[in-house]
DNA sequence: CTGAAAGCGCTTACAG
DNA sequence: CTGAAAGCGCTTACAG
C-alpha cells in the first residue's frame, strides 16, 4: 500500500487549531466537556478544523489505542457459497445487517478464512478477528476447541444457534417446542405410523429437531415412528412405497429439499398428496419452488435470530448492561404454518 | 473493552523462543530466508511456538504499522434495508463474497453509516475506512464530493456500476447495448409505437437504459417512442388505456416492479398479454412472483457484476499488477431472456 | 546472524 | 486550562 498523500491526521488537526494532539483527540470523543475543562471556544474551533478537513479518525489506531470499534464479525462455519447454503444464510444475514444498521456497527466478514479438515478456520495465523469488537459465530457444527480458545481469551461472541457448550451465549431456535407442535399436529390428524425423515446427527439444531418429533409422537398412546437418514438423493420410489407398505401414512421432513423430493416421488407414483401421504417440514421452503406445494411446515423466523443474535452481542459488549445470566442463551419460537399437505389418513390405522 | 487476559502477543512468542520480537515478526511475514539470514533452526523454532499458543497477529497493529490488511470495504449508497433492493443487493453481495473467497480477503461492510440529506455518508467522523485496504461502492447514485475526496486521498476504490466521472475506476453493465437489443426485438415483432416507463433520471445506469431504448427506436424508421416517468404506484388503468389508446402496442418497462404492476393492471382490464400489450422489461423479476408471467426481458448479470468489481479492486490494489488504463473501466454484457410477454402486435400499426 | 529502535495514529492518565 | 509522554502491537530499516 502506497502512503497516502492526502491522509489527515489528529497532528495536522492540532496545527491548524493551535492546539495539542491530546485535545483534538478529546474533542472527537467527546470528552471536551467539564470534566476535561476545555473551553468551548476552544472545542468549537478543533471542531471547525475537524469539519473543514474532513477528518476521520484512523480505526486501526483507534483499536490499538484500547477503544472499541463498533465493528462486529460475522464467521461461518460452512462456506456460505458453492451450496444451496444461500437460502439458509440470506435472511439471517438480512437480519444481522438491520440491527447492524440499528446499533450502528459495521460487519466484519470472514470470507477469508481457510479451510483445513473440511472446515473453516476462524483463529488462523493472520485472521483478522481482533479486529473485532465481537464476532457471531454461523454454522450448523462449529470447532469446540475454537469455541474454548475464544471463551479463554475472553473475547466476546455469541453463537447463532443453540450450542451445547458451557457458558456459550447464545441466540437458538425452539425446534424441540417447534417440531414437537407440528407432528403432534400430525398425530391429531389421526396418523398412527409416522416416518422421519432427517440429515446426519451433527448439530444441537438436528438433534433437537429428532426430539421434537419424538415428543410429538408420544403425545398420545402407540404412535410408531420410523426415522430415517437420508439426504434428498436417498429418496427414491423404493423408499416411499417400503414406508407405505410398512403402513407410514404420514412423512415429517427434516428439510426442504428431503419434502420437495417427496412431493415429487410421490406425485410421480401417482400418489395424491396429503390423501395418500401427509407430508410436512420442519423449514421453510427454497425460494425457488414455485411448483411445489404449500406445505404444512414449520417457520424457524431466521431474520429475527439474526437480529437478536446480534442484540445479544450488543448487549454483552455494552458495559453498562448488566446482562442477567438466562439472558445470555435464549430460544426463538418457531410459527406452524397451516399449508395444504396435511390431512386425515385415507385407511386410519387402528391403534 | 477490557483487557483480554489470554492475549498473546510477539514479545510473549519472542521470549518463549527465545529470540527478538522482530524475528517473529520476519518468521511470521515469511521473511525469514536467505535475504534476513535467519537459520531454519530458530525459524522452526518460532513456528513451533506460534503454533503452540495459536498466536495471531493483532490486525489493527498490522495495518497500523502500513500493511495491507486484505480486507475490503463494502459501502452501500442506498440503505439496503427497509426497501425491496434486498433482490437488487443479494446477487451483488454473493458475487463479491464468492470473489472474497477467491482473493482470500475479508469484507467490512459499512452498515454503520449515517443518513445525512437523505444521504448515506462514507466519510463521517467516526468512518471505519481506513481500516479496509480498499472499498467497493454500490448504489445507483454516489456522492461526488465523497469520490473526489477519496480520489484525492489515493484510497483505492471501485464503483459498481459505471460513473460518469473522471478516473472513477468501475465495473458496469453494458445497459445501453442491452437495452438497444431488447427494444430492437420489440421493433422488429412490428411494433411502431412504445411507451418507456421508467425512474428518475439519476444515476448513470439509468440514462443509459434510457440512451438504448433511443438506441433501439432508431434501429428502424418511423418508431414512436413515449416516455413516462412513474413508479409502479402510478401504474394505473387509466395510464395503460390512454397510452393503448393513443396507439401504444408494447411497452418497455426499466424495473420489475413496473412491469409486474403493468402486467397486473392490464390483465384487470382484461387484456391478455402479450397479444394486446407487449410488455418487456431491463431487469430480473423479483424471486417472490410465481403469479407472474414468464417476461421477456434483459438479464443483467448482477453476480457476476459483483465478482468482477471486486477482482477489479483486488488487481488496483496489487502493486505487481500493471493494469491497463482500460481495464479500469469495463461494461458486462447482459443477456435477453425469450418469455412470453413480447408478440406480434395484434393490429399492426402502418407505418 | 540478531537486537535495539523508530514509527504507524490514536487514547488516556499525568504533570504542570 | 493545556501539553508532554507512555503505550497499544506490529513492521522494517538499521546497527552491530
Amino acid at each position: 500500500m502506497a502512503a497516502r498523500a492526502g491522509k489527515v491526521t489528529q497532528r495536522q488537526i492540532a496545527e491548524l487549531a493551535g492546539v495539542s494532539q491530546a485535545v483534538v483527540s478529546l474533542v472527537l470523543n467527546g470528552k471536551a466537556n467539564d470534566a476535561t475543562r476545555i473551553p468551548d471556544r476552544t472545542r468549537e474551533r478543533v471542531e471547525q478544523v475537524i469539519a473543514e478537513t474532513g477528518y476521520t479518525a484512523n480505526a486501526a489506531a483507534r483499536r490499538l489505542a484500547g477503544v472499541g470499534n463498533k465493528i462486529v464479525g460475522v464467521f461461518t462455519y460452512e462456506p456460505a457459497f458453492p451450496t444451496g447454503a444461500q437460502d439458509f444464510y440470506t435472511p439471517l444475514l438480512a437480519g444481522i445487517e438491520a440491527e447492524a444498521e440499528q446499533l450502528g456497527c459495521d460487519l466484519l466478514m470472514f470470507t477469508s478464512a481457510p479451510v483445513r479438515d473440511g472446515r473453516r478456520r476462524l483463529l488462523h495465523g493472520n485472521s483478522r478477528l481482533r479486529l473485532a469488537d465481537g464476532c457471531l459465530l454461523l454454522g450448523v457444527r462449529m470447532d469446540g476447541d475454537e469455541l474454548g480458545a475464544l471463551q479463554a481469551e475472553g473475547f466476546p461472541f455469541v453463537a447463532v444457534g443453540r450450542r451445547d457448550v458451557e457458558g456459550v451465549p447464545y441466540v437458538g431456535l425452539d425446534y424441540v417446542a417447534g417440531a414437537a407442535t407440528l407432528t403432534g399436529r400430525v398425530v391429531e390428524a389421526g396418523h398412527a405410523h409416522l416416518a422421519y425423515l432427517h440429515l446426519e446427527q451433527a448439530g444441537e439444531s438436528i438433534v433437537d429437531r429428532m426430539r421434537g418429533v419424538e415428543r410429538g409422537c408420544a403425545s398420545a398412546p402407540g404412535i410408531r415412528l420410523d426415522t430415517r437418514e437420508v439426504d434428498e438423493h436417498a429418496i427414491t420410489a423404493d423408499l416411499l412405497t417400503g414406508l407405505r407398505a410398512g403402513g407410514v401414512t404420514a412423512v415429517v421432513a427434516e428439510t426442504a429439499a428431503q419434502a420437495a423430493r417427496v412431493w415429487e416421488v410421490a406425485t410421480g407414483l401417482g400418489w395424491d398428496v396429503p390423501r395418500d401421504l401427509s407430508v410436512v417440514v420442519l423449514a421453510d421452503p427454497p425460494r425457488a419452488g414455485s411448483r411445489l406445494p404449500d406445505f404444512t411446515r414449520l417457520r424457524p423466523p431466521r431474520t429475527r435470530l439474526g437480529a437478536e443474535s446480534l442484540r445479544l452481542l450488543g448487549r454483552i459488549l455494552d458495559p453498562a448492561d448488566e446482562l442477567p445470566d438466562r439472558e445470555r442463551r435464549t430460544l426463538l419460537d418457531c410459527e406452524v404454518v397451516g399449508g395444504r399437505t396435511l390431512a386425515a389418513p385415507a385407511h386410519p390405522a387402528q391403534r
